[in-house]
DNA sequence: AAACCGCCTATCCCTTCGGACAGGGCGACC
DNA sequence: GGTCGCCCTGTCCGAAGGGATAGGCGGTTT
């Protein structure tokens, strides 16, 4: 079986190489995808190859699709020691055969790009049960406090008056909020809001 | 590696028997719970036990737990050919190691076997990413027609005008829906009920 | 000091919701 | 034929939502 891997961390690089080796499984390496395509264009199709999400030359999953496609559509796996859930689904939805966080245990490993290699498409499950973050985030930054704590009132479908109560405000106020969230969050109404924010795990 | 296989279907159990010993596995094989309890306690503890969830004496998830007691809290996953996504879950929460649908491919199924006996999770991203359908299928019942699209309507935070628009109808009677629909999903106003409905994977 | 921002409050006005009450049409079932 | 469930429509009214405009207060920035 030939593997490529490409890693611009030759520590990671060579850590996962020699334990491939071990295995019994011809490796090849490259430090960027440049590289790696150029690889798998004079050796021939590689039976998996390994992408570094964060490499150079990557742009997001613009390299993977490149890849794929290079390599003859064989499985194409992503490798990622910070990227997010949603990364990953991103991954898998644009054709990965898998997604391998760098803190995965190497026997692990070894398992997991046998698995791609036989075509089967990959990815840990405790990692895949990951909670959304970025989205909450994404709102910490565009919503003051307060219309944050009136957001969480609207995901409870709760009226301007029981928010009001709750937040000891007046109702104009929390009128005031909710019409300056709603058109933040491109919003057509509170309805809207409420939803928007469910579908991104501000919860 | 000593792998136990329980399920009351011979021609399962026996086919995955033979690919493991193929692959240099010491298997051995029950036909009910009873009987893989049995050989745990008398052959010592096994590196992985894999149950068919749908066999004599499993009563649901309760056999896992016993078995995972019995062996050692060893690996124990579950195989399955009917069970849904939400049952999967379950499994992996109540500890399982794994969980393998009987579509799966055998030399993924290979691989599946060490990934589990390595100590990892395992289950396939693809069963994995299955929608929920049963809480749609409740609100099939619980909801007339007009009602589940006016619902719709709700979780597109359309008003009770676009949606009589929509569905060619006066606004009173989206107004009619709305009351009545929001009843039977307990839900105190047109807000609280899209929420239900996306919660419930209604889309 | 002036400008700015987030936050709070207020008033005015119009739209939309939500509920109550009152009907009619239609098909299925008994 | 009667009854029931579902669907549609209507009127009336109070509650709630949504938008504009204007101002006060306490901060930080410039």
């Amino acid at each position: 079986m030939h593997v490529l891997i490409a890693d611009d961390h030759e520590l990671v690089r060579d850590t996962i190489a020699a334990f491939l080796e071990g295995d019994g499984i011809q490796v090849h390496t490259a430090d960027d995808l440049g590289g790696a395509l150029s690889l798998i264009r004079q050796k021939g199709p590689f039976d998996l190859v390994l992408l570094d999400f964060d490499m150079p030359g990557m742009n997001g999953l613009d390299g993977l699709s490149e890849t794929i496609e290079v390599n003859g559509r064989n499985p194409v796996g992503i490798l990622s020691g910070t990227a997010s859930r949603t990364v990953a689904e991103e991954a898998l939805e644009a054709g990965a055969a898998g997604f391998l966080p760098k803190t995965m245990a190497a026997r692990s490993l070894r398992n997991a790009v046998r698995f791609m290699a036989a075509g089967e498409t990959f990815a840990p499950v405790s990692f895949m049960a990951q909670k959304e973050d970025d989205p909450a985030h994404a709102f910490d930054e565009l919503l003051t406090d307060r219309e944050k704590q009136v957001l969480i009132g609207l995901t409870k479908a709760q009226s301007n008056k029981a928010i009001a109560r709750d937040l000891d405000l007046q109702e104009v106020t929390v009128k005031l909020h909710v019409k300056t969230l709603s058109r933040k969050l491109n919003a057509r109404n509170r309805t809207h809001a409420a939803l928007i924010a469910k579908e991104a795990g501000f919860v």
